[in-house]
RNA sequence: GGGCCCUUAGCUCAGUCGGUAGAGCAGCUGGCUUUUAACCAGUUGGUCGUGCGUUCGAAUCGCACAGGGCCCA
C-alpha cells in the first residue's frame, strides 16, 4: 500500500506528493535518464483532429498513419489489460489507446503513471467504437513525472484566490482561462497589424525615468545606484513619444506597461499594459474615427461578430459611437442644475457638496466639473460614447480649443460605464506647455501629489517645433476585459498583483 | 477606508440544537482488452485559516488577526 521508496526526510509533506516522489525515486533507482529530452513529436492533437476528425474508422484502417505526440496526460482509464487516457498539448486533447499485449512492460509502467504526467507516445490513428479519434500507442515513454496532483477533473480549479496565485495550474485544468489569453494575444497581435498598415513605427522608450509625465497619476519610486538618481517607473509614455514625433517619427506607437501607485481592484492592477500613439497632421476627430474603425476590427476578426456581450448586456458596435460634451453629459445627469453657471466656481461647489463629493480650495471650474461628470455621468455611458470637449485645467497635456480655450480638443471614450481611451489633439505651443506645467508644479505645491512635475526637456523639444499632432491611449487590458466578458483585470493579466501569500 | 459574506482531506463541497469529522473526485490494493465524469469491491488521508476567550465539552458561540470575494467611498 505504502510506497517503500518514499523518502523519509520529508515527513510533513502531504502523502499524495509523497506517493509520486516514491515513483520519481523508483523511476531513478532503476537507471536510465528520469527526464529525457529526446523525445520529439511530429504532430499537434488538433491538427489531428482537423484532419482526421472526420474520416471513417475504416479509411484509418485501410490507409494506416503513424503520428508522435506529446503532452500532458489528463485523463486515465485502466480496464485491466488495455486503457485510454487523455493527453494535452498546446492545440487541445487527443485520446491514446495502450494495450499491454503491444506495449509490454511499459504498459505495466503506465499503470503507475499519474494524472499531470508528461508523456511521449507513437502509434497510428483509429477510430474507437463511439467515434472518438485516437492513437493506438506502439511506444509509449514518460518525459516528466508530475509530483502535485491536480486539482479535481470536473470541477477544475474555482477558487479564484489560487487561480491567480497559481495561474500555471488554472492554464492546465481550465480551458476558457487559456482561452481568455490567446485572445488576449490576438487582440493586441490585430492592433499592431492595423497600426502597422497604416505605416505607423512601434518603438520602445523609458520605463524608467527620472521625471515621470503624461498622466496625472501617482508614481512609483526607485534609485539607480551608480548614478546615485531617484528615478520613476513610468506612469505613460507620452512625453517620450511626443519628443519623437518633434524628432520627426510622425507615426508612432508603443504597447507596454505603466505603472501607477494606486490601489488594487477589478479594475485597476499596479501595473497594466496601454497602447499609446501619436499622429502627426491629425487632429482628435480623427482618432475618435480611429477608434470605431479599431474596436470593430476587432470585434470582426478576432471575436467574429460585432454584438458584444458583456455583463449580461449586448452591445452593437455596428453603428457610428455616440458622441456628447462633458457640459451635456453634466446637464443630461443632473436634473436642476443651471446650464448658465457651468464655470461658476460657487455655484459648482455647492453642486459638489449635495453630491458629497470633496474637493480642494485650489479647484477650479473645471476641476469641479469632472469631479461632477465622474460621479453622475460616467457610469452611464453603456452604449459606446466619445465624451469630448474636456476643460483644460484636467488637461494639461492637450490643445487648447480654438472657439474656447476654457476647453481642450480631447475626448475619452465609455463601453459598459468604462473608461476604455483617452485621446486629443495635442498641445504643441511651448510657451502654453510651460505655463500648463507651472501650473500642475503649484498643485504639487499645494499638496496633489498627482500633479505633474515641471519637464525643461520636454519643452525644449517643443520649442524645436511639434508638428501638429494627434495622440491616444487606450487601456488594453479593460479593452480585453470588454471583449472577452470578463469582469475583473486579474482574469486578462496573467500574474496579477495579491498580497504576498501568507506561510 | 466602511459594510456584508467566505476560509473543513490534494481538489470540489456537506456538516442539524455546542456532544470526539463526512461525501464525490484524486490516491492506494484487487478485478476488468473500445473507455470517456469508465465501472465493481476494499481502503488511506484532517493543526476544521491563525490566536485568544466562553463552556464539563467548540468546525459550530464571542473577540482579534490573516487571506479572499461582493457592494460602497
Amino acid at each position: 500500500m505504502t510506497n517503500p521508496d518514499v523518502p523519509a526526510d520529508v515527513p510533513d509533506e502531504n502523502k499524495l506528493i509523497a506517493e509520486r516522489r516514491g515513483k520519481l525515486a523508483a523511476l531513478r533507482a532503476a537507471g536510465g535518464c528520469a527526464f529525457p529530452n529526446d523525445f520529439r513529436r511530429d504532430v499537434l492533437a488538433a491538427d489531428l483532429l482537423a484532419a482526421y476528425g472526420d474520416k471513417s474508422a475504416e479509411s484509418l484502417e485501410s490507409t494506416p498513419t503513424r503520428v508522435r505526440v506529446g503532452g500532458r496526460m489528463m485523463s486515465k482509464r485502466v480496464m485491466g489489460k488495455a486503457s485510454f487516457a487523455h493527453l494535452a498539448d498546446r492545440s487541445g486533447r487527443l485520446q491514446l489507446f495502450l494495450q499491454r499485449d503491444t506495449l509490454g512492460a511499459a504498459y505495466e509502467a503506465f499503470k503507475t503513471w499519474d494524472i499531470g504526467d508528461i508523456v511521449g507516445a507513437a502509434g497510428t490513428l483509429f477510430k474507437t467504437k463511439t467515434g472518438e479519434l485516437s492513437v493506438r500507442v506502439d511506444e509509449l515513454l514518460l518525459l516528466t513525472k508530475s509530483l502535485r496532483p491536480l486539482p479535481d477533473k470536473w470541477h477544475g480549479m474555482a477558487d479564484v484566490d489560487m487561480r491567480y496565485r497559481q495561474r500555471y495550474v488554472d492554464l492546465i485544468v481550465n480551458d476558457d482561462s487559456r482561452a481568455v489569453f490567446k485572445t488576449r494575444t490576438r487582440i493586441v497581435r490585430y492592433l499592431r497589424d492595423f497600426l502597422d498598415a497604416m505605416d505607423f513605427q512601434e518603438v520602445e522608450t523609458p520605463m524608467m525615468q527620472p521625471i515621470p509625465g503624461g498622466a496625472v497619476a501617482r508614481p512609483f519610486k526607485t534609485h539607480h545606484n551608480a548614478l546615485d538618481l531617484d528615478m520613476y517607473l513610468r506612469i505613460a509614455p507620452e512625453l517620450y513619444l511626443k519628443r519623437l514625433v518633434v524628432g520627426g517619427l510622425e507615426r508612432v506607437y508603443e504597447i507596454n506597461r505603466s505603472f501607477r501607485n494606486e490601489g488594487l481592484s477589478t479594475r485597476h492592477n499596479p501595473e497594466f499594459t496601454m497602447l499609446e500613439l501619436y499622429w502627426a497632421f491629425a487632429d482628435y476627430d480623427d482618432l475618435m474615427d480611429l477608434v470605431e474603425r479599431m474596436l470593430q476590427g476587432i470585434a470582426d476578426t478576432i471575436i467574429g461578430t460585432r454584438t458584444i456581450v458583456y455583463d449580461e448586456r449586448s452591445y452593437d458596435l455596428s453603428a457610428a459611437f455616440k458622441r456628447i460634451t462633458v457640459a451635456d453629459a453634466i446637464l443630461a445627469n443632473n436634473i436642476g442644475f443651471e446650464s448658465g453657471k457651468l464655470r461658476d466656481v460657487e455655484y459648482l461647489r455647492g453642486v459638489c457638496d449635495r453630491l458629497k463629493v470633496s474637493y480642494k480650495p485650489s479647484d477650479g471650474a473645471g476641476k469641479l466639473q469632472i469631479e461632477i461628470f465622474e460621479k453622475t455621468a460616467e457610469h452611464t455611458f453603456m452604449e459606446p460614447t466619445f465624451v469630448y470637449a474636456y476643460p483644460a485645467e484636467v488637461s494639461p497635456l492637450s490643445r487648447a480649443n480654438d472657439a474656447d480655450p476654457f476647453l481642450t480638443d480631447r475626448f475619452e471614450f465609455f463601453v459598459a460605464g468604462r473608461e476604455l481611451a483617452n485621446g486629443f489633439s495635442e498641445l504643441n505651443d511651448p510657451e502654453d506647455q510651460a505655463a500648463r506645467f507651472r501650473a500642475q508644479v503649484a498643485r504639487k505645491d499645494a499638496g496633489d501629489d498627482e500633479a505633474m512635475f515641471y519637464d525643461a526637456d520636454y519643452i525644449r523639444a517643443l520649442e524645436y517645433g511639434m508638428p501638429p499632432t494627434a495622440g491616444l491611449g487606450i487601456g488594453i487590458d479593460r479593452l480585453v476585459m470588454f471583449f472577452t466578458g470578463t469582469s475583473s483585470i486579474r482574469d486578462v493579466l496573467l500574474f496579477p498583483h495579491l498580497r504576498p501569500e501568507a506561510d
